[in-house]
DNA sequence: GCTGTGCATTGATATAGATCAAGAGTCTTA
DNA sequence: TAAGACTCTTGATCTATATCAATGCACAGC
């Protein structure tokens, strides 16, 4: 149940024996049904998700009723929205399941205390941040200097197998396109 | 020389005495003319920097010869090509003083070093980047969500001064706007 | 196996914002 | 203080992408 986990955190930080063995104890784990939503806008969003199996998407909408994805999160990502999770204010997004998937759970409490008693969480979590930072970057700059299908295809780039796993219509709302857009565009790269 | 910069570490952790006097031997001071860079394409980035007076900006020119600014850096701010500081690739980003301007660098080495030897850095760093991300993902959104005008109004409410403080043409360049779009939105919300 | 619901494609049209261009105002610097 | 160099504004077009609409396809549930 935790190998995902423990294998995602190898990546980036050696853990201890001793750490290896608190570290679950901070967590919950959950079984997502497909479209079977974890937070909801207007909620409070009381806990940081690590995605064990499946693919979660985190979205806003927008007045006119329409999605806009800002996260697309894979086995070894970790979802929430981050600013109502810290600041424990009402959330801005929605976060539901793709597809059926797995997810382990922290509260804002654990997350704390996991981080004081097992230091190598803090160094993992400062390393995190620091290059989703880096994506999000690359992800601005793209999203304000790109044509649609430089934005297209810079995202193909990084992630050579999305078109293979998730369906169009969420690639064009993570890109702030319209599936008819991305549609045509495809037709041209042919 | 140095107060900024333990101002601005005090809004988020609490500095023991003995981290207080180990902290500076870690930075060096700079001075920068307006437009002078501390950056360009290609370069490797050597190091990160804390802005301790002044207005820097992080771009990228297009083949247009275009520039899209990815982060204004006031006083109190750090900025880096962080991509190519951690992990030593060629940078992608100019980084240059907006106006005269003092910074802190400190070099890779001496950052994992800083932060192996002051914990409460490695603290620090987490949250400035678990901020951050808060913050780029709002951003995200409004650019991928928002017209021309709700992104700038959007960024007045984030930042009030930003118009009394940054030209017009380089507001529009960080929405990803012309700066005639920005100056005719401007017009019709008088 | 049939039926409905959601996804992808294609076409016609509309529009926000870009681009091009010119003029006025305002800093800089020599 | 004068000259040049930016910066902002305004107007006339142009274009990438959205929107609206219709059809075909595929998979999930009965």
């Amino acid at each position: 149940m935790f190998s995902t986990l423990f294998q995602t955190l190898k990546e980036k930080i050696a853990l201890s024996e001793e750490a290896h063995a608190k570290l679950p104890q901070f967590f919950e784990h959950k079984t997502l049904a497909k479209k079977e939503f974890l937070l909801q806008e207007g909620a409070y969003c009381k806990q940081l998700a690590f995605v064990s199996k499946g693919l979660l998407k985190s979205y806003t909408i927008d007045e006119k009723g329409q999605e806009h994805i800002s996260l697309l999160a894979w086995e070894g990502w970790w979802v929430s929205d981050f600013k109502s999770f810290i600041c424990d204010e009402k959330a801005i997004l929605f976060i539901d399941a793709v597809e059926a998937s797995e997810v382990l759970l922290i509260t804002h409490e654990n997350y704390e205390l996991m981080l004081k008693e097992i230091p190598e969480m803090e160094r993992y979590f400062r390393i995190l941040y620091q290059n989703s930072l880096v994506t999000k970057d690359r992800r601005l700059i793209s999203s304000n200097s790109y044509t649609a299908e430089e934005k297209y295809k810079h995202l193909l780039e990084l992630y050579p197998f999305i078109g293979k796993q998730v369906p169009q219509n969420l690639i064009a709302s993570f890109l702030g396109i319209t599936p008819e857009t991305l549609s045509r565009i495809k037709k041209t790269m042919l």
